[in-house]
DNA sequence: TGGCTTTTTGACCATTTGGTAAAGACACGA
DNA sequence: TCGTGTCTTTACCAAATGGTCAAAAAGCCA
């Protein structure tokens, strides 16, 4: 048998790799990376750090896995952005999957955040060869969309910034959210961020 | 002499506190908190660990002293939000405000960003002591300005949570925005932000 | 200059942390 | 049930890190 078949993982693997990644995407997206430790994620995985060590090569294995992992899930509601579509319902659909991103993966939303926070020392290739082409067609999209007269003028590069910043910030500035809000926020910025972009972008 | 006077300190004092703080600003903000270690901050600002510690009791208490004085910096913009201004004007000033400030100051941004992040463990008395009551108060005043028809119907808490997330994003997210950017992107910001809460804002 | 206080340093220390080695426990197909 | 390869654990280690202490150096003022 040649060796350029890896072999599939056994179920045990499956589990432990899975459980491991869980636990460390708790500690990593609380902790940072540098303030996350492999005791820590060996016992919210319920395991020894020996074995986590079995599993993955080290801790930066680790993270770079969740990372790369992540960027998927994370660019799906762009890529999902259609340029056939209504330009307002598309877009105001983009902005309403992320919101429901953020509050429903707060812990990747940090984990992405606390790592761009740091200058992506570890992200940075995959901002390049995923984001990036992305982000240039997605925006080229929108700007057809603003020459055809269905959107009014702005920034294409800049609206997206404000959708990632505005959504994101509900899960990475939850602390300060929670300390501000009297009640759950998430139903109200969903009616605030409709209307907002809304305005923006309605022609004429 | 009665102890109560703490004694003015010497200029050795006051030039090595400052040296100190501005280098664990540096490194702090680069890092995260568990990320720094005192060596970095000690080299950065050309003194030796112990000397730093006869300075700060220790490294907590230098990355608490950067945090409180920090607050007072970051609250300002919106301590100068008047109440008896033209409401645009003054909301649209503090936008600007804000994003000067996260430019000028990136690395205040991250530091205060790194902090929200982890949950805020040694912010979070200083968010409900400084931060809420003027919040509730920018609030009322702003909730006024659109019960008088000067401002479109907004939620003015998301509102602020909006002007937050998007000036700081340049900030805090500078990483994923230089990768995005192909120019300096803050003279387009400042337009763009300037479009954006215009025409969320505007009346009827 | 001498004497007192403030500042700085070199040598150390205990703990934490990422990681290793090797032996033991376990699963599972023949 | 037996043997082989997979998985897990126990016992370690070296480096890094926050912090201490006592002595030396530098300021400072009479």
């Amino acid at each position: 048998m040649p060796d350029g078949a890896p072999k599939k993982p056994s179920r045990i693997q499956q589990r432990n790799r899975h459980l491991i990644l869980d636990a460390a995407l708790d500690v990593f997206s609380a902790h940072g990376y540098r303030g996350a430790t492999l005791d820590q994620i060996a016992e919210a995985a319920g395991l020894s750090k020996p074995n986590i060590l079995y599993y993955f090569a080290g801790k930066e294995e680790i993270h770079v896995t969740l990372l790369s992992q992540l960027m998927e899930t994370w660019l799906d509601p762009l890529v999902e952005l259609d340029a056939t579509g209504d330009p307002m319902t598309e877009l105001l659909g983009y902005v309403r999957r992320k919101l429901d991103m953020a509050h429903d993966l707060p812990r990747e939303s940090r984990l992405f955040a606390g790592e761009i926070l740091q200058g992506a020392p570890r992200m940075h290739p995959h901002l390049l060869a995923d984001l990036k082409p992305l982000f240039d067609e997605k925006c080229a999209v929108i700007q057809g969309w603003i020459d055809t007269g269905k959107l009014a003028q702005v920034d294409p590069r800049h609206l997206i910034f404000s959708i990632w910043s505005t959504t994101q910030h509900y899960a990475d500035f939850d602390a300060q959210v929670q300390v501000l809000s009297d009640k759950d926020p998430i139903e109200g910025a969903r009616r605030y961020l409709d209307t907002l972009f809304r305005r923006v972008l309605s022609p004429e």
